[in-house]
DNA sequence: TTTATTTACGAAACCGTTTTCGGTATTCAA
DNA sequence: TTGAATACCGAAAACGGTTTCGTAAATAAA
């Protein structure tokens, strides 16, 4: 059998190309029983149209590209959850890229949105991305781009972000609340404005308690895979033994630290107490139950969905370019913060 | 600026169309010169080619479908990067559709697959489907599917699985090692082929100990969003205090265990045990650390997109539609079982 | 020298839609 | 009865590439 496109259909009725086209999007210059004639036999063949066809003719592509640093993480699957919620109801189509958190492989992906393969991208930035050019040019192409949750701060776009600093200052005033007179902070990035602004917050924080942050190093940049997290982790915790205060600026992080407690007879909340910024579903069941600052994923992920496709629909009068969306991250108190 | 096609590339260069498009494939028929001028040009111009334009011409997509019930399992978030991995490796996209569970939207995806949107399309079916006409018809049309984790047993194509049968053997047997004499298996919907199989391995263990398996009912469907599964997980542990030994057969079910454990005074491991099907990375830091039979996620996906790319590139000679491969499951034992 | 072959390029058809622009036939107003 | 308006439909030109085929020039074989 030969592939059922459009012609085939318009033969098969006796009709044109142009009125079976017409007829499917319900055109007003068709009538209604060659309508009904139309999709019947459509239905009936289980016709779909060419989207490719479609797509050249019609200059859109009815895709978005997502892209993120990874996948494993919780807070991006949910987010990818809430991007794909409000695609499929604008019947739009999701492409995913994964950028490794690696500058390179960023910029080759965004290479890939180009020239109509995509109407617009969502994305979250690699740790390693200090410059965005590459996403300007996209945008100079009048590809609309939205950041959410990592955004590359001097770039003038949409981002729907978290409040970062403020709950980095949360953080450490509930360290210094139980009790930490040495409280240090995780980052993975700091070239990251979500790990900048955490580190920020966390800085003010202390610095209004009267701690003296030129005596310690209390932000620490944490690299690499799972087992150098762990093994950079155990280093600091063994040489400082004044450290009883701990703030993970992402999930992985988190990991490691109780990792590295179990394997070395560290107790957590006593001699160490942790918070994370994280989403893992498994933090009231963890051992010992995990205090987090739990960012509102999925949320995230719908909102700058709605923002692009307001920007795709060019409904500009309620979407400017530098709209930024902050939603709230909620600060959950467990057992690894208890006195 | 008007969008750059290869007609104002050609143009530019004083070069026909035909000529620029031979010569950005590397076209024998070109000489080299104007090759190394064609490239030197597109480079500076950044021309990308309409991949829809190509994919219309060419009647193939470079892109690829993954079906799968949800993203917030961590075994789908590491099956994802698996295939996400071959795919970049192949030069090709993947689209990502949620099913949520569902058999009407697998559906309603599955139909958005034909006409050429994409060239294969990788699948981990719904738990409510129990019909697999829809595939079937995508084989139909030539398009090449193969399963992964999830598969459809009566229907013929390559899959790519785990030894669940085997594995729900063991965890029976482990459960009964330590000393439970009231085991039971949680599932998620007996329609699907993993459920069933753990289910039956686990039975079969049961049946080989002697226990008269008709006296209490010892496999358990536990469907419905994460407060109903909780509300009946504490139902029947209520209701039957005998049962000193749980199996989840997958993730979220082990987490409200521990979530009911900790509302409810019941002690795991004391009074209860668990093993669960999971992948969750937090497994060994739980409260207590879980004992899981760990799927390789990520080479799952890796085989199954290698399996698809071998399919789509038509090296028939090594796949065989009915090709089943099992990647075996790891047992390992922590905390959660210990006596 | 003549003929055959190879090299390097261009014209044009094609992929499957959408959309513009006419063109009938019918209906309505005058 | 005539003119204009309306309702339906079709021919054909796009969209931006790829590929087939033809052809002129250059080279090789005779």
């Amino acid at each position: 059998m030969s592939k059922l496109t459009i012609k085939t259909l318009a033969k098969e009725l006796g009709l044109s190309i142009a009125t079976v086209s017409k007829a499917l999007k319900d055109s007003h210059e068709i009538s209604t029983e060659t309508k009904k004639k139309v999709l019947a036999m459509a239905e009936q063949l289980n016709y779909v149209p060419n989207p490719y066809a479609s797509s050249l003719r019609k200059q859109k592509s009815k895709t978005i590209a997502v892209i993120l640093p990874e996948v494993a993480d919780n807070f991006f699957s949910l987010a990818i959850n809430g991007i794909q919620a409000v695609a499929v109801q604008k019947n739009y189509h999701v492409l995913i890229y994964l950028s490794h958190e690696s500058f390179e492989i960023e910029k080759a992906v965004v290479n890939h949105c180009y020239s109509g393969r995509v109407d617009g991208v969502l994305i979250s930035i690699s740790s390693e991305t200090t410059d965005a050019e590459h996403i300007q040019k996209l945008q100079n192409e009048n590809i609309p781009v939205v950041f959410f949750d990592r955004e590359f701060e001097s770039l003038e776009a949409p981002k729907v972000i978290t409040n970062d600093y403020e709950s980095g200052y949360l953080s450490a005033k509930l360290l210094l609340e139980k009790g930490c007179k040495h409280p240090v902070f995780l980052s993975t990035s700091l070239s990251l404005s979500i790990c900048s602004k955490r580190a920020a917050g966390f800085a003010a924080a202390l610095a209004e308690a009267g701690l003296q942050t030129d005596d310690f190093q209390y932000v620490i940049d944490c690299t690499g895979t799972q087992e150098m997290i762990f093994d950079q982790v155990k280093e600091l915790l063994q040489k400082h033994k004044e450290i009883d205060g701990i703030v993970a600026s992402v999930e992985r992080l988190a990991m490691q630290i109780y990792m590295v407690s179990l394997s070395g007879h560290i107790n957590i909340p006593k001699d160490l107490k942790v918070v994370a910024f994280s989403t893992l579903e498994t933090a009231p069941i963890l051992n010992p139950s995990l205090t987090t600052i739990t960012q509102p994923a999925f949320e995230i992920g719908k909102s700058a969905a709605e923002v692009l496709f307001t920007l795709i629909e060019k409904k500009k009068h309620t979407i400017t370019a530098d709209t930024t969306l902050m939603l709230s991250s909620k600060l959950i108190e467990r057992d690894s913060t208890m006195i």
